[in-house]
DNA sequence: TTGTAAGCGTTATCAT
DNA sequence: ATGATAACGCTTACAA
């Protein structure tokens, strides 16, 4: 038993439109009709029915996020710590923010589809992109408002926030290098994700630029998760060359190479160096604590969510491209010495 | 320019109702026209417009979840992991969950008010319950659907999903005497969390079952964050007759707590032990790996989930109280030698 | 087998 | 200052 405009305008004599306007502080309304209506409404406990506001305003106050298997997980702490941040800025001026879980069985872009054109969503938010992404593709071609996080290779414009993975690297192999390390492995994720693309290319140019051999055997590709780190440490130990440095796509993977190393008997920071990237809450406390790139999570999250608002609401965007610089964060996984 | 059932109607001669009935494979509709509509339904790339369903349907498919300042946030590894499970379930059925962050300067119970009165959601999740839950006593009070991940104390009948918080006390603690430890501190959260209340029920129980001495400054409350752990580490080491063993509310306190000692020249796992509680991912490979009471976190979502569909689709439910026993996993940190 | 009409709860337009 | 009326896009009696 709800209440609803109507049972206000039959309790204080009034037609719907009056009670609506009244409520709406519309000006042409008489201030006595305007205290009592909204009197009233709070008596019976009145809540707009948001569903009928959105049929009428064709707008949902809802931002979307769709989540694939192929994506960050909700468990990954720096998946959590950006979305954290999208949710923070974006309940602050009342959106809501529906999150889907694609199906694995269904295709992805349906998905899209549906919450899009179903109207559930006024704009959506593509995270982990893909070099060559169909989900931008989609939104660009369907004229959807949406920002990434994350650019891509094939050249369309669209809104993005990223974090500039190259200089993060250079700086981490540069460390490296100057630490004496000459043979630095890289664990790395799919390269068809476009931050990982861009690690690499950094992870190239610095090897030229500090006259490091490049050895492809060095580089080895897995699931950007602990599991994946700890397996792909495990191949590079094994080599009958092993690297002295490991660098990686994330801190998630740093955290199973040393997991590996130190099964190995190594000793993290002396025997072997390694190095992560987004510095999540984990990276301070590990044992050694891990040195890695910083990515500003929460402010990432903040700016996505800022900029998705601004586009939902039909304003034009101030910035339609961030990147944001990344801060090497030395600790002692790569150097024990420093620290003792 | 989005496409609908008039559209359609238009197209193929039809009348909206007709369209719709064949749309939804009535079977009082002609197999010919059902075929015309809906390939014409096809080939326009319609899409239902899910506001105006919902608004005549009175049914949302939609899940909300509150997060308060004062609960656990998105970027909690081991509240990441039930989300992850709860939105795998419920993605399944086609349901979506909406995420509303409270604003801290509002009442987060006026959030609540307007997500169901709005119709936006058909059930809500409430998640880390206090001993007594206002959240719960409004639910209960407006008769809204809803799941506790957590239990109240106030006697109140309603669905939930738990852990045994107190057993699994009782098993760190049992463990830790089983060492030889008399002298265990306990790093809690605010006892007004429910899971609190019980870890400490449990813990004062185990501690008489093993014949310690209670010692009331051994017990220190703290943020269930990992700087909380790390102050009330602090705080614990400082004494002056500190202990030799350390039980935590959860694993990031752990975490924080293993930070602390190391930074005050102790040997985790030989000069002190420490068990945390939740079994975090990072659990498992930091430096010691850490002791702790498994929860099954991924299925406890799922398990919430599932539930809430069932009752928000006005399902009887089959078990109203799930309280599922946790597991003690005994790593590094309360015994470095069991592994050397 | 199909169409007409009413209604879900709101807001906007146009009279009065 | 207020009210009728239509509209948002869809579903569902009820009629034909």
């Amino acid at each position: 038993m709800t209440i609803t405009l109507k049972d206000i305008a039959r309790r204080v004599n009034r037609s719907v439109t009056t009670v609506s306007r009244a409520l709406h502080d519309y000006d042409d309304v008489n201030e006595e009709t305007r205290e009592l209506v909204k009197r009233t409404a709070r008596e019976l406990g009145y809540m707009p029915n948001v569903v009928a506001q959105r049929l009428q305003k064709r707008r949902a106050d809802t931002l979307g996020l769709i989540l694939s298997t192929s994506g960050p997980r909700l468990s990954d702490p720096h998946f959590g710590e950006v979305l954290a941040g999208v949710s923070d800025e974006v309940a602050q001026v009342g959106f809501d923010l529906l999150i889907s879980i694609s199906d694995p069985s269904l295709d992805e872009l349906e998905l899209y589809r549906q919450k899009i054109s179903g109207r559930r969503v006024d704009g959506v938010l593509v995270v982990r992109t893909r070099c060559h992404d169909e989900r931008v593709e989609f939104l660009l071609r369907h004229n959807v408002p949406f920002v990434a996080y994350g650019r891509t290779l094939d050249g369309r414009d669209f809104p993005y926030v990223d974090v500039d993975h190259a200089a993060g690297m250079r700086a981490s192999v540069q460390h490296l290098s100057d630490l004496g390390h000459r043979r630095i492995g890289f664990v790395t994720g799919s390269p068809d994700f476009t931050l990982v693309h861009y690690q690499m290319e950094g992870f190239r140019q610095a090897m030229t630029a500090c006259a490091l051999p490049a050895d492809e055997s060095l580089v080895v590709e897995a699931d950007l998760t602990q599991r994946g780190g700890y397996g792909a440490g495990q191949a590079l130990f094994s080599q009958s060359d092993p690297p002295t440095a490991i660098v990686t796509s994330n801190d998630l993977m740093a955290l199973g190479v040393m997991s590996a190393a130190q099964d190995q008997g190594l000793d993290v920071g002396r025997d072997i160096a390694v190095s992560g990237f987004d510095d999540i809450p984990l990276a301070e406390t590990s044992h050694p604590t891990l040195t890695t790139v910083r990515q500003p999570a929460h402010r990432l999250g903040q700016l996505l969510g800022h900029m998705l608002v601004g586009l939902a609401r039909g304003e034009p965007l101030s910035e339609q491209h961030v990147l944001i610089q990344p801060s090497l964060i030395i600790r002692q996984s790569t150097d024990l010495d420093l620290w003792l």
